[in-house]
DNA sequence: ATGTTTTCCTATCGATGAAGTAGGAAATAC
DNA sequence: GTATTTCCTACTTCATCGATAGGAAAACAT
């Protein structure tokens, strides 16, 4: 089963903004530095964000991105869906489920439903977490890399 | 989102063996007619699940394929990991998640995390229905095409 | 025995898509 | 006007996946 670097980076990136939440707006190269993605590809993923509302940017000098909601209305599937497209459980290339008359098999239309299920079910665990969710969880583990750096 | 076609043909001839059950054993070649499948394709799917010890086969004349377990003890889960090996959440390639220095990023791991929770929610869902459940509602299918005909 | 059928194994091909790269236009700040 | 940064389109490269091929091994039939 695969997931795209894009939505991986996206999340990331999303994280990140929503981390320096308030301030000025952080440019393309400080997150790929700090994330260690590639900033021509940052650039792609950063603008479908904005193309799906999540991001605003401004350009020129001092210009960058920040988040266009507050972190805690950004889904992680919202993060996901705006890069990657509507999830959808697709097999690379062909229509199939299909006999030799070209009819759907009844088995096809069976495992269809499998996959429906398990998309919405995917969408529900992604949908669970916001990116202040996550933002919690980073400042939790960051205070307990202080503390391990303390001993 | 991308699943693989051997989970769904896998799925589908594990189906088409349970829907034949008590039967002689079925060949490769009658399930890749009955669901569309090229046969070469499907032999590769149904050594698989044979490795995995879900179905028993018989070679030479009248041989063919039959389910090693009761239906109701295969779960879609297992069918799926079985051809695809285990399910993880992979991207195309290259390690990631780590920023210049080597040392994975804080959000890298933060990722993981939700990539792992989807993973277990896909797995539940998978684990959810056996091949048992699956006959039934093919066999209620079936019903309400017989029914349609009939008007 | 010999031929026939069917599974079994290894290797390979071709196409698709995904990750990443590149060039330059547009906009903003100073 | 120059430096900076986003924005858009196009291209390149490469892994992977679906599919095919050839033939060995096993079981059966006559």
């Amino acid at each position: 089963m695969h997931i795209s670097a894009k939505g991986e980076y996206g999340i990331m990136a999303a994280l990140d903004l929503a981390l320096a939440n308030g301030t000025a707006p952080i440019q393309a190269k400080t997150i790929a530095e700090r994330q260690g993605i590639p900033v021509r590809f940052l650039e792609h993923v950063l603008r479908e964000l904005r193309h799906a509302g999540l991001v605003q940017s401004a350009r020129g000098a001092h210009g960058g991105y920040r988040l266009a909601l507050p972190a805690s209305k950004i889904r992680l599937g919202d993060v996901i869906q705006a890069v990657e497209g509507p999830i959808a459980l697709t097999i690379h290339g062909a229509p199939r489920g299909r006999n030799g008359n070209g009819r759907h098999t009844l088995h096809g239309s069976l495992v269809q439903g499998v996959w429906d299920e398990v998309k919405v079910s995917v969408l529900e665990t992604l949908n669970r977490t916001t990116l202040a969710d996550l933002c919690r969880q980073a400042r939790d583990l960051e205070e307990q890399r202080v503390l391990m750096y303390h001993i």
